[in-house]
DNA sequence: GAGTGGTCTAGACCACCAG
DNA sequence: TGGTGGTCTAGACCACTCC
């Protein structure tokens, strides 16, 4: 249960910087329970000497677990390891990821895919003009084999192939990973309605159920838009948890 | 619409940080448009020295924004703004403050106030025994004498005092700030369901009307549940946006 | 090769908290 | 008064990108 600063071994030969490499064994003794909620850590000084380092970059290490939110510093007292349990922070994710993580079985129906004119509100969240053509794809996610969500997605037509078989393996997400599309940013709006006849017919649910809706929009380094989703899941069967660390 | 490094002007006896002065301004500088999305920073060096600062801490300013989102950093490139548009980031904040913000006027109604046994639900978010007494409280949030949304929280009883004037007056978060409890952390789940007739009633709404709801468990510094609170949104009033930056 | 950001060092002084 | 984290400096070397 103990921990000691010692045990942590640096590789100066690495490419991974020594701040990093310190700051992911600490983690590591973190969730691992080496280093219990509540435990103080050495100070500064102290941790940097044993393992070599200056004193800014054992500052740099701790200063990432703090906005990480593992643990807190307080000038005149220390650092401590934070208490609460769930860390699980706020990411990029898709919901195949999470039903998978899950195992509940996820499978995905490519309803249609292909190049389209881009509708008023993709143009917008996209930057592109209007009727520009956009690759364009909806599918459904079932579990179970019953209809759970529906997904659009749109993307400017010149960054990315896919087919039904990537959809239907991997997902859109993994397919743009592949590709060499690396989202950096993303902002997503949740909200609730009452489904269209429409709608209510691609989930199987009646007239006038409630939905939970998401669109987002992702972007890259350069702040070029790459994707924009307008999806809506069946209200019975999904939820969106966050776990904010800050302010 | 241009924009010198020249106009910045530090503060060195001030107690605010060197390198927060400078993030601030070059960050409302990126906000009123006079460093367009797009443009490129000088390089650090160059910077650091017009500002009669050091690398280091001329980096720590950028390395701010970057992490908010509104630059991006490329070896051996430059330092460049980023093109996208949204950049409210993830917080801690109340509806009471979006409504504020956006200027709706929006008013609170204290529907109930006082100490309870803790029901299931709350006992498991607060890590309490079940039954033991907890300051409990439901609130209807208006705007424009429409009710919007209805609020139920519950906190441990030792933690807070509060009355009906600092509720309708401020709303709970900012009460709890002011008694020294500082959120550093929360999980909340958003979801969506059908109005109960109860429900429906309180917002003024039909039975089966759609709903966006939320569940909210704050935790302080050393991971004490401070605060749970289990919210109802009328779907055609609210929705919820989140900036993701990272991963 | 020239220019950029990424990392790291070895110091220094300060503000805050506890005893 | 002593210990802690918070800030800041003035250098150094490296990895990467572009020409």
């Amino acid at each position: 249960m103990g921990f000691s600063a010692e045990s942590i071994l640096l590789d100066r030969n690495s490419p991974i910087p020594l701040y990093y490499q310190v700051a992911q064994r600490l983690e590591q003794a973190i969730e691992a329970g080496e280093l219990a909620p509540g435990a103080q850590l050495d100070n500064e000084i102290q941790l940097a000497d044993r393992l070599g380092l200056s004193r800014p970059t054992m500052r740099r290490a701790i200063g990432y677990l703090a906005d990480k939110g593992y643990v807190v510093r307080q000038r005149g007292i220390g650092t401590t390891v934070v208490r609460s349990r769930v860390r699980r922070p706020v990411a990029l994710t898709s919901l195949y990821d999470d039903l998978a993580s899950a195992g509940q079985r996820p499978r995905t129906r490519v309803l249609a895919l292909g190049i389209v004119e881009s509708p008023h509100e993709v143009s917008e969240a996209l930057e592109l003009p209007e009727g520009t053509p956009v690759l364009s794809m909806e599918r459904q996610r079932l579990a179970a084999d019953e209809p759970l969500a529906v997904l659009r997605n749109y993307l400017p037509v010149d960054l990315l192939e896919v087919t039904h078989e990537d959809l239907e393996r991997t997902g859109l997400y993994a397919r743009m990973r592949e590709a060499g599309l690396r989202p950096h940013s993303a902002t997503q709006t949740i909200a609730a309605r009452a489904a269209s006849a429409a709608e209510a017919r691609l989930l199987g649910d009646r007239r006038g159920a409630p939905l939970l809706t998401m669109q987002r929009t992702s972007y890259d380094d350069r702040g070029r838009a790459l994707e924009y989703g307008d999806h809506f899941y069946k209200a019975s069967a999904y939820s969106v948890t966050v776990t904010l660390v800050g302010a």
